[in-house]
DNA sequence: TTCGAGTTTTACAACGTTATACATCCCGTT
DNA sequence: AACGGGATGTATAACGTTGTAAAACTCGAA
């Protein structure tokens, strides 16, 4: 079996509790003790039990992290940032997916999927304000993402209404006029409202008119339904001259589409996507996005949990996190602004 | 603070073990007695406490699952069928990646990033032969991947050999003469072996000559590394009419650049990737991909580890999972539908 | 020498669970 | 009626660690 601190302190002669001492650091050692029990340690391979140490301090090392899906880049690369952040604060991360599924989401929220951990980082989809108010306080809870939840929890996001503007405001500022909306979800809630309304915000500030005949609701948020969502709006027999998809993968599914009819981008149709993956730097045609301060919202993630787990925390806030409109091909034109914020 | 047994053993007027025995469905319970407990369970709300289940039996209940970086939508699917197929036995999955980097991969190898899990999955990208051999045999190991090693561990993997050829052959089937391959890793180790070995042994059965002028070596994985290979072998003037990359991210920054200086795929050059990635279905260009089964890797994979965490497994194997080679615009024999883009 | 105030070490009791060994109960058989 | 044996429930001791409180040192000053 395992060497525990017993075998040790056999080995040393001394207590349990001066290994023990020895191994966290404790103050008050003796330099002569410290060395002689050091010295059987490395001679034993001594290694603690985190089992046992988590019994007793209550605390696993563990944060999980929920999302909505891997194959989204973005999430994925979310996801890599939030294990970066937390290792270097010696925790490590539990992954889970929940497939934006308010059933999933529920069960992670109310730690029913994962049991272990100290801290819960969410990204909801299709949670509900009342969903998460008797949600019995175990762990703290920080959420990520569009949704806007009045709720006591942290939540870290960037400003998406501000980010929808700047994204419509650059397309307008290149002469579009028929801008339609790739992305909103059908169904009561409304993931995307947010920069939906970023989008409204913005044409009716340039004196457009916000038509919602132009805003495409989908199933999911993949390539397919982007692809899907576009055709939808060409069948119609709209033409829009621009179009603001809710993610990158949607715009990319859209573009696809285009190239499909022989429409150009950006000459007949400018495109505009949100998330800044990796992969709209590479097509035929590279995406124009907002591109979100990936590892700073993992970090701040990160802290964010330890923080209320230390109870050092003050009042639940919102964080904001800072984001970029990056201009490619898609929206050959004159440069756009950037923004930021804080809580 | 959280209700324990003892709580629940007293709300229920019976001893501590009976509950333990109703929680963890022991056979001799009546089912009255299993009824009251259960009662009291669920009127105080319990919740088993792994950290003490995990001292008292040795198991978390976690396997960790370390791969090379989730930025890759290959590894990140993969991720996704892990947890899903891990889910399915009860175990969550604690994900970890080490940027393909030896000494990350010695580390979570040797368990010091993380140390409550049961088993582990790791897909190594540097790892040599002897890296693992002085393995601490703490918990059960079961690798991922390209990589061949003569080792006691399970391993799951397509027979990338096998899938490189069919590559190929698909390729000089469409009567392709000079076929380059982008994503040969440089330095002592090389990852990419078994993918290049399928390649020189189809073209030399073929009769063709394996021009290893035509094999381009990168630093790393991603769209970029492949943009970079496709202009060395283009500026170093070579003009094959084909390339196979190591994967599809490559695969497509290959393809970007083809775009840039205005040659036509497949027209010009035809391409295939490797991991059929959702992306490579929605560029201008679809792409031609070997697809692995994720989804039997994924289970294989949890499978494996928890078989040998419960000593039911033979001696290490190597394990066979399914491929497929889906053909897509990137590799068709005539011209596709609407004509390029333009500009 | 004795005392007191710090400093260093120790003994012991948790943390919440499950395994072990034992006690009890309920039967059908003698 | 008493017995034996399987089915069911219980008391207690671990698992390995750390917090608490108390004991045992050290050292300078009375």
């Amino acid at each position: 079996m395992r060497v525990s601190l017993k075998d040790v302190a056999a080995h040393a002669g001394v207590s349990i509790k001066t290994v023990s001492n020895v191994v966290n650091n404790y103050q008050h050692v003796t330099p002569a003790m410290r060395e002689r029990v050091q010295r059987s340690i490395d001679a034993l391979g001594y290694r603690p039990n985190l089992a046992a140490r988590h019994l007793r301090k209550g605390r696993t090392g563990i944060i999980a992290l929920a999302l909505p899906e891997l194959g989204n880049p973005y999430f994925a690369e979310l996801a890599a940032s939030v294990i970066d952040a937390a290792s270097g604060h010696d925790y490590i991360v539990l992954l889970d997916h929940t497939g934006g599924s308010r059933e999933q989401e529920l069960l992670v929220s109310q730690g029913f999927r994962a049991r272990v951990i100290d801290g819960l980082i969410l990204s909801p989809i299709e949670l509900e304000t009342e969903d998460l108010r008797d949600r019995a306080q175990e762990v703290p809870l920080v959420l990520l993402g569009e949704r806007d939840y009045d709720l006591p929890y942290d939540h870290i996001a960037i400003d998406n209404v501000a980010a929808a503007r700047a994204a419509v405001r650059h397309l307008i500022g290149l002469g579009r006029r028929e801008v339609a909306f790739i992305g909103a979800r059908r169904g009561r809630s409304e993931p995307a409202q947010l920069r939906v309304r970023g989008w409204r915000e913005e044409l009716t500030a340039a004196g457009l008119p916000a038509d919602e005949g132009l805003v495409a609701a989908t199933d999911g948020w993949g390539h397919a339904d982007g692809a899907r969502a576009m055709k939808h709006i060409l069948d119609s027999g709209r033409r829009p001259d621009a179009v603001f998809a809710y993610n990158d993968p949607m715009a990319i599914g859209a573009m696809r589409v285009l190239h499909e009819r022989g429409l150009r981008v950006p000459e007949d149709i400018a495109v505009v996507g949100f998330d800044d993956v990796i992969e709209g730097r590479f097509g035929a045609v590279t995406l124009t996005s907002v591109s979100p301060d990936k590892a700073a919202i993992g970090r701040l993630a990160v802290e964010s949990v330890l923080a209320r787990l230390n109870d050092q925390a003050p009042e639940p806030r919102r964080i904001w996190a800072d984001y970029q409109l990056v201009e490619r091909e898609s929206t050959l034109g004159r440069p756009a602004g950037a923004g930021r914020g804080t809580a």
